[in-house]
DNA sequence: GGACAATAGTGAGGTTACCTCACGATGAGG
DNA sequence: CCTCATCGTGAGGTAACCTCACTATTGTCC
């Protein structure tokens, strides 16, 4: 299935940087949280617009594109494959007949659910090390970080 | 050579967990770099890559797979690539004709030292709006999450 | 000093997740 | 209406991975 984690190729724990441990705290939730995709036989990028869909109810294609930051081409893509998989369906927009709304079925929105909590749980283990003060001054401190490029606010 | 960034969908700031908040730290600093590595024209696998190899000088091809966390087949396409650019050689290694190892070039080393640099940088630049104090205190939080599954030590 | 299993790298071929470009169908404005 | 923009998608391409099978070696056991 995966393959063994070597001896640690020996750099003394302690020495990275403040970004290489933000980017080392960042993959092990990632890694986390893809193993339990993994398990409910998702890809990422199906998981990540089933949870666009699920939450917006309905959604434009290229809406769905946009939120996920690719090209309105690759979203036809995933929808094709939450599709096959009757996570979502199509739905002729009835505003616009070039368009199509991407709606999430009965089991899409059950699955969208299920992910949403298992993300939930799954970083939520990785933060539990945490006080709730330092847990408090983490999201302090990451705010700040993130929202350098949102000058308004 | 890099396309759209289609403005951002509105949600209220502020409202994100802090997970999501890590998440977005990363992936902004990810995207800084990235950046700089398409100014380079190279490409992300082969950024890590070279990084390995410049730093220690001659590795063999399967370790050098085993830093990078990917199947030896697959760091053989990576190490054709950064030759076929003359950033790396493949040299026999003395000691096992079945092994080769891959050391930098001077155009490799000095390219992976640009890189380091830059990404120092980037990340810098992103952590910049921390006081010292606060940037102590978000290591020492990072590290309580990151030491979570080094168990010794 | 052979037989032989394990290991190093790679050819062949597959998958995922993206991309651009061109096109047909529709909508909106002069 | 006639043009022009927009919506989704077919066709075809790329990057970065993967597994499996193969050859050239190496280390081992007797």
């Amino acid at each position: 299935m995966h393959h063994h984690l070597p001896s640690a190729s020996g750099s003394e724990p302690g020495s990275e940087s403040t970004s290489e441990l933000l980017m080392m705290a960042a993959r092990s939730m990632r890694r986390s949280f893809g193993e339990t995709m993994a398990a409910y036989d998702v890809t990422p990028s199906q998981a990540r617009a089933l949870r666009v869909v699920a939450q917006r109810e309905s959604v434009r294609l290229s809406a769905l594109a946009e939120a996920l930051r690719i090209a309105p081409r690759s979203a036809t893509e995933v929808v094709d494959a939450l599709e096959e998989r009757s996570l979502v369906a199509r739905e002729p927009d009835p505003a616009d007949r070039r368009a199509t709304c991407v709606v999430p079925t009965d089991a899409g929105a059950r699955l969208g659910e299920a992910l949403d909590e298992a993300r939930r749980q799954a970083t939520e283990e990785r933060l539990s090390v945490l006080s709730d003060a330092d847990r408090a001054e983490l999201t302090r401190l990451l705010r700040l970080i993130v929202e350098q490029d949102r000058p308004g606010s």
